[in-house]
DNA sequence: TTGATTTGTTAATCTAGTTTATTTTTTAAA
DNA sequence: TTTAAAAAATAAACTAGATTAACAAATCAA
C-alpha cells in the first residue's frame, strides 16, 4: 500500500540515477508519505526543521518574519521540488523561516539521520544531492545577480518566465514578496506593462 | 618538491574528513598548484571556467559587467576559500563572471574531469563538497534575506562583521560594489557611522 | 619631487520604489 | 443571494539611494 505514493519520487530520481530493487526498498524504508493540507506549517520559524520534504503535490512558500513584523517569501515549491529549510536541516537548530502549505500538499520526507543513512548505503544519492546543491547554488546566484543589476519590473518579467506556472496558483502580494517589492509597485508595474503592449 | 604548497589545502581537508596515504596521494596527483599574479584573471567572463581553486595564499574578486558597462561583485575570497564560477564550472559552458586577483594568489586547482575522479575515487571527498555546497547555499540565501530586510547601512555593518578580514584589504569602491550600492553612497554611510559614535 | 592615476569625500539634484489612505474587484462563506 | 473578508488597483506624499559633478587625498611611477 501506498505504492503509487511513490512513484512520482521515484521517476523523478530516475530523471538523474538509476536504482535497482534492493535501493529502492531501502530508500522507501527511509522516507515517508505524509499528506499535509491548506495553510498547515511544514516548518515553522523557531523550531527545527525535522525533514527534508519532496513535493508530489501541492504548492509551498518558504517565509520569513521579520524585526518589522513584515512577511518575506524566499521561495515557492511546487510538484518535483524540493522544501526544507536547508540551514536549520543540516545544522538541526531553530529554523529562521516558515514553510507553510499553499494547497494541500503531498511529500515524501526523510529526517536528518536517514539523509545520511541512504548516502552512505546508496552512493548514487549523495552524488544526486550535491548535484541539486549545485544548482540550487547557481540559481540563489543568479537571483543575486538579477537584485543588483535588474529594475523591479524586469526581476518580474524574468520571475514569470522562469516560473510559469506559480502565477497562477499564488496571489499576485505574494509574488511581490517574493520579488522583495510592495505589493502596490507590483500593481503599478503590471498596469505599465498592460498600457505598452497595447 | 611543492609538498609545502600543499599542506594548507591538506590541512584545510582534515577539519571535515580524514584522508590515508594513498587517498592523499591519489588527490595530489589529480590536483595541481598555481601562482596568479596580481590583476590576472583566472576567469574571464565568456570563457568557460575549467577549475575550480582552493586558495592558499591572497585574495580574489568574482564580478561582472552588466549590460550598461557596470561591475559589480558578486564575491570576494581569501585564505582558505574556493573560488570560481560554480555554473559555468559544472555545465561547461561560457562563464557569466570574472575572477581576478586582488593580490598575488596561489591555488590547489582541479578540473571538472578530474573533480569527477576524486569523488569516485575518494566518496568521503564528495561528502565534503556536498556539505559545503550546503553551507554555501544557507550564506548565498542569506544574502538574499539581508537583500530583502537590511538597509544598505546595516548590510554594511553585517559585512564588517562576517567578513572582518576582507575590508582592509580591498578598496572601498569594492566593499560598495559588494553591497550593491554606490561608492558615493557607502562614503556616506561611513561619515554618518563615524559621527554618532562619538 | 613632481606629475599622474587611483581612491575617497561632499553636496545638489533626481528617481525608483515605499507608505499611507481610499476605492474597487474577487472570493468565499452562510 | 447576500454579506463579509480577502485581494487588487489607484493616487498623493515621501524617502533611500542613484546620479552628476567638483574636489581632496593617497598612491605610484619616473
Amino acid at each position: 500500500y501506498l505504492l503509487m505514493n511513490y512513484a512520482p519520487f521515484l521517476n523523478y530520481i530516475k530523471n538523474f540515477v538509476d536504482l535497482n530493487e534492493k535501493e529502492i526498498t531501502f530508500l522507501r524504508s527511509y522516507t515517508n508519505y505524509k499528506k499535509y493540507f491548506k495553510g498547515q506549517y511544514i516548518v515553522k520559524q523557531g523550531e527545527v526543521c525535522n525533514h527534508t520534504n519532496f513535493i508530489i503535490s501541492g504548492c509551498t512558500e518558504n517565509f520569513y518574519i521579520d524585526q518589522k513584523g513584515q512577511e518575506h517569501i524566499i521561495t515557492f515549491a511546487i510538484e518535483n521540488w524540493w522544501s526544507s529549510d536547508i540551514s536549520s536541516f543540516i545544522t538541526q537548530k531553530r529554523s529562521d523561516f516558515n514553510v507553510k502549505c499553499l494547497e494541500d500538499t503531498e511529500v515524501i520526507q526523510f529526517t536528518c539521520q536517514n539523509q545520511d543513512e541512504i548516502f552512505k548505503n546508496i552512493p548514487k544519492m549523495e552524488t544526486l544531492f550535491r548535484k541539486l546543491l549545485e544548482k540550487a547554488l547557481v540559481s540563489s546566484q543568479k537571483r543575486i545577480v538579477n537584485n543588483f543589476s535588474l529594475s523591479a519590473k524586469d526581476q518580474y518579467i524574468y520571475f514569470k518566465n522562469q516560473y510559469p506556472n506559480i502565477e497562477q496558483r499564488v496571489p499576485q502580494y505574494m509574488v511581490a514578496s517574493y520579488l522583495g517589492i510592495t505589493k502596490e509597485f507590483l500593481s503599478k508595474i503590471k498596469a505599465q506593462l498592460v498600457k505598452n503592449k497595447s
